[in-house]
Order: structure tokens, then C-alpha cells, then sequence
DNA sequence: CTGTTAGCGCCTTCAT
DNA sequence: ATGAAGGCGCTAACAG
């Protein structure tokens, strides 16, 4: 690590004192303009980098933030690091990656590794096995700034930045209604996630609108691995009550409900029709039957990346308590058919 | 940063130097085993967490290593990620990750500041505008351990991670060809990059061992935006000499493809036959008249994290100075019909 | 087996 | 406007 020329190798190079030199890399007013001048080319000439780890340790801080995501292979998770990255850069600040993969046990492990001070912040998005949540509460009480974005988590008080996730579990359900589904049937990934808590309450709330009865034996909680998810939904697409229409919460669920559709030779949207929550970049490769809801992923990453560099800059906690929620975009392809 | 507990306090609070504990910590040998179960008892119950950032500027490594790519909205990064991070995790590593945007300056800018010993290792996938190369030579030259993935840097020593690129070119070709096309069009997005280079001289031989000449109007360069890219594919297939196949090179060229096929009522595969590369999960999901070459991109994300750690860890140079390739799978979809 | 000491490279008060 | 000195928290060489 580190084969580079430092302060004091520089500094005598200059035949100036690594203060003087340290100064003039800081543009200090203290320090003269044919000074710096000097400084700057030779830094330059030795193309001289400071070391990161030394400063970080002196200063106390370390232009870090950490992402902590469940998936990376959801187009979701791939546009808001997009917009993430694209703030930090903006803003000279280095992003950790972590994958907790949907589970809570490495959740809390790199909850708990946190706890060094390796960052300045963190940016998360929960599992969706997430439902004790001491190692969120213990980190925030450390006063590290959290944000959470997308899969929040409501008992602390911080930041967060979320979609219209009741509204979009309403409109996507009344889409289906409006397109003639009577028995329609959920799927989710969790009973516990904040986003499929709103989203069904947001389809409870539409069903009820129209006066149409909640049954219970077609909402399906899929947390398990593809391949069970694969026959639940199989099962319930063979079962004697099958769905006319399909609300997929999850971009996951939908591309397996489509599988499934395929074997069984069930035809979208004739037989049954199906919505759900993606944002693939490749919406025109989809089959046009499938009606999606789009989350403004990028745009709630840089919402994000903003919030949190504000709380670590500003230490403007207070006014960042506050959830900041992004609409959602329904894109209807039944009716193109 | 940093609100915990260090070495010190913890080291007082037991009654023990630094150094005991920190050894202890570290599972020395020569501290007894009372000893150590006492600090490892005191360090768990005041949850003590070394300081990262003391720990690697002592110690000259970071346990870091930097992922540079040029983007994430593409299924082959997003998955190499996956297999990246597998890895690093297991090895107990952390991973920066850097974005270029395909943009030349955010790469040299990156590699300059890699200079600055923040990683102990990179994971690099060089941009498509990368033709000089000085800010890699230079990075490399300092001795900080370099691997390159998928598009790699020919010029410089060390490992290296592919897909099969020339076979894979030959293959898609070679099923253009047996699917009956005779004038078939090339989609490229840079003339310069390792894979473009090797897939299209995979083409040309495919071409020349079935004595079909090569068109050069045929080959199209799309390296600007998505919008022009999108118009130079239109005009290819409306120009008088239209192709009756494609090979698109990357991912992002095979949707634009989609659309504009889609737009000018172009059946696919009917009026044109598409093979593309492609590492989209939503296979199902695509138009099944595409056909595809799928790259074992989390493999390669794993290999490429392996090999580095393995330079890093036991300076395996010599031995790391090669380049493995990984095979890629076709998918015909074409027969499916 | 345990303690003392000396830095890693940088920033920053304090002195000049 | 510049320099000297101390310490961020940790590890490792050197003592005992």
C-alpha cells in the first residue's frame, strides 16, 4: 500500500516545513500566493497523494459513506447507486458497497462492523427479513447519520426517502379493477417490509373501494428460495379460485410469475392479468401485457446521496427527520394491445 | 466518526497494556488463554470495534479493494458485482466502488486518485474511449496489484479475466449464418476496446470461412448517446443495402435494436434475425425471437476477486500474469419458435 | 507471558 | 508567513 511520496519527503524537497507544505496544499490564507504556487507544482511534478488513512485518522472523519442494499440484481437497487454515485463523486466523497443478500444475519453483521467509524455516514435499504432491529437502533445511537431509502425502517427517527408506496399499491390495483379482475391475487416477499406493508394497504384499501371482498388465499408470501417461489405460484395459478388478475409487488415475483404462466401456457393478458412494481431498463424487451409501476430509482438514490451528505456537512439532523416521498409512474401496455 | 470506545480505554479498563490487548485481540500466541477470553469478553460487552483507519495506516493495508467500472445499469456488471462481492466478503474485504461512465477523464481522474494507496488491489473494466492508456501504466507502475475483467488492457501485464470474446463472435455469426442470413450487419460501440476487437474479428472469420464478404457500410460504431444511436440503427435499416441480420455487440445495442424494429414494424425474427450479448435475468421476460450469448459474468466477477486477493495476500505476480477466459453460452431462441 | 516505546502520515495548535 | 511539536489509534520491535 501507499508506494507514493508523502508530506514530510515532499516537504523537503521544498526545503519547507510539512506544516508550511500542508497549509498551501489547503489553500490557507495564511500562507503566500508564490508559496502555494510552488507547492502545488511540485505535489504536482511527484504527482503526491495525500495519504487517505492518515488524514482520516487526524481528522476524524473519512469522506466515506457506506450502501448497505439486500440485491444487486434488481434494476432498483441499479439505478439508485447510480444516482448515489453520482452525488458522492460530485461531492468528492468514496462509496462502500455491502450485499446483505436478504439476510439478516449479514445485516447485522455489517451493522455491527460499522460501528468502527469506517464511514461518515450510511445509506440503507433493509432485508426484507428485517424486523428486529436493535443493531439499527444501537447504530444510530452511536450519532452516526443514517438515511434510510426505499425500505425503511419507521420506529427510527431519521431520514428517509421512499416511493408513493400506498398510492402505487392502490393505483396498480385499480388498474386491474378498472380492467375487469374480480379475484386478484397479491404477492410479496415479506409481511414486515415497510414498502409491502403500504403497498397492501394501498390494494386493501382499492379492493374495499369497490366493494370487492379481501381473500386471503390469494395473498402469497413468497421468502423463500426461486424455486419455492416458483411452485406457490404455480400452485396458485392451478388452484380451483385462480386469479384473473396478478398485482406483483416485487419485480422478483413478477418475472417468476411470467415463468410460470409460460409453462402452464396461461396467456397475459387474456387469461389473467398481471401488474407489478419494476424498473427495468428494458421495459420495451417486456412483454407488452404487463402493465408496471416504475419507482423513480435514480432520483430517490441522488435524493438520498444529497440527505445524507447534508446530515454529515450541515449536521442539519433536524430538519432532515423528515421522509421525503418520490411518485411513482404507472405504465399502462394492456391498453396498447 | 467514531464515537466508541478504543484500545486504550478498553486496555485500562482491564488493567492490561495496549499491547497485551491488542495482541489478545489478535489471537497471539503468546497471550494466555485467560487472558484472552477476558479481553475478548470486556471487547464484546463494551462492543469495542478497532479503528480501521489507525489500524491501516499502521499497518501499511487497508483490507480495501477498488471496483472500477464503466456502469451498473448493465446486467454483466451488476452480476460480476455479485460475484465480487461474494468474495470480498468471505476474504473479509471492503469494496470501494467507482463508476466512469464511460467517460475517459472520470477514469484517469480515478486512477490518479488511486494513487494514493486508499486500496490495496483493483478491479478494473476499462471504458470504451480508453486508447491511451498512461494513467493504468502509471497506476500499475507503482506496484499496487492490478486485475482487469471483461474489457481489459492488452498492453499492460498482469491478469486478466474474459469471456471467450473471438469464439463467441464466431459462434453468434456462425448462427446468423445457419439461420440463412447473408447480409449481416455489425453493432459495435467503441473500435478500440479488448471485447470489441476480438468479437468482430470472431465475426469477420465466421464471414470469410462461409466466403460471404464483409460490408463495411454494414458496421456501425455507436459510441454517442443512446438517442444517436438509436437514429444510426434506423437508418441502417432503412438504407437500400438492409441487413437480414445483426449481431449486436453489447447488451444496450440489442434493446435499441428492439425499439427501432419495434417502431418501423420490423419482425423479428422474421424480417431480420438479432443474436446479441446479453446478460439480462429476465431472459423469459425477452422476446423469445432474440437470440443471445450469455457471459458468465458472475464468474468472472468471482475469479477476478479470487486472483487479486491471491496477488495481494501472497504476492502471486508471476503467477497471476495471465489471462483466464471464461466460456460463454449460447442461447438460441430462434428453434424455440 | 506482559509492558514500554516508537512510529505510520497527517493536521493543527502554539510559538516565532 | 513559516516552523516545531504533539497526537489521532493502532501495531510491532524490543525488553524483561
Amino acid at each position: 500500500m501507499d508506494m507514493g511520496i508523502n508530506l514530510k519527503q515532499l516537504a523537503a524537497e521544498l526545503k519547507l516545513s510539512t506544516s508550511t507544505v500542508s497549509r498551501a496544499l489547503h489553500d490557507s490564507h495564511e500562507i503566500s500566493t508564490e508559496t502555494k504556487q510552488r507547492v502545488r507544482e511540485m505535489a504536482e511534478k511527484l504527482s503526491y497523494q495525500p495519504n487517505p488513512y492518515a488524514s482520516s485518522l487526524r481528522k476524524q472523519k473519512s469522506k466515506t459513506i457506506a450502501l448497505v442494499i439486500p440485491e444487486i440484481d434488481n434494476n432498483f437497487f441499479t439505478l439508485a447507486i447510480n444516482g448515489i454515485e453520482e452525488i458522492a463523486q460530485k461531492k468528492n466523497y468514496h462509496v462502500l458497497i455491502y450485499l446483505t443478500h436478504e439476510d439478516i444475519n449479514k445485516e447485522i453483521a455489517i451493522a455491527k462492523h460499522l460501528l468502527s467509524g469506517r464511514v461518515d455516514g450510511i445509506l440503507i435499504s433493509v432485508t426484507s427479513q428485517t424486523a428486529e432491529i436493535e443493531h439499527l437502533t444501537t447504530l444510530y445511537s452511536t450519532g452516526i447519520p443514517i438515511v434510510f431509502f426505499d425500505r425503511i425502517c419507521d420506529q427510527i427517527d431519521t431520514a428517509k426517502i421512499t416511493t408513493d408506496d400506498y398510492d402505487s399499491g392502490f393505483k396498480a390495483t385499480h388498474h386491474l379493477i378498472e380492467a375487469g379482475c374480480k379475484n386478484i391475487a397479491y404477492l410479496q416477499v415479506s409481511e414486515t417490509l415497510s414498502i409491502s406493508k403500504k403497498r397492501f394497504a394501498g390494494f386493501k384499501e382499492a379492493l374495499h373501494k369497490k366493494n370487492i371482498p379481501l381473500q386471503t388465499d390469494l395473498v402469497l408470501t413468497c421468502a423463500e428460495s426461486n424455486e419455492s417461489n416458483y411452485e406457490q405460484i404455480k400452485n396458485l395459478l392451478l388452484s380451483k379460485n385462480r386469479p384473473d388478475g396478478i398485482f406483483a409487488s416485487v419485480e422478483k415475483l413478477a418475472i417468476t410469475t411470467y415463468e410460470v404462466c409460460n409453462e402452464l401456457g396461461i396467456k397475459i393478458p387474456d387469461q389473467v392479468k398481471v401488474i407489478s412494481f419494476s424498473n427495468l431498463a428494458t421495459a420495451p424487451l417486456l412483454n407488452p401485457s404487463l402493465s408496471t409501476i416504475t419507482q423513480p430509482a435514480f432520483d430517490i438514490g441522488k435524493k438520498a446521496a444529497e440527505v445524507i451528505f447534508n446530515i454529515i456537512e450541515h449536521r442539519a439532523v433536524e430538519e432532515a427527520k423528515e421522509t421525503t416521498i418520490l411518485k411513482s409512474t404507472l405504465i399502462s401496455r394492456d391498453s396498447t394491445k
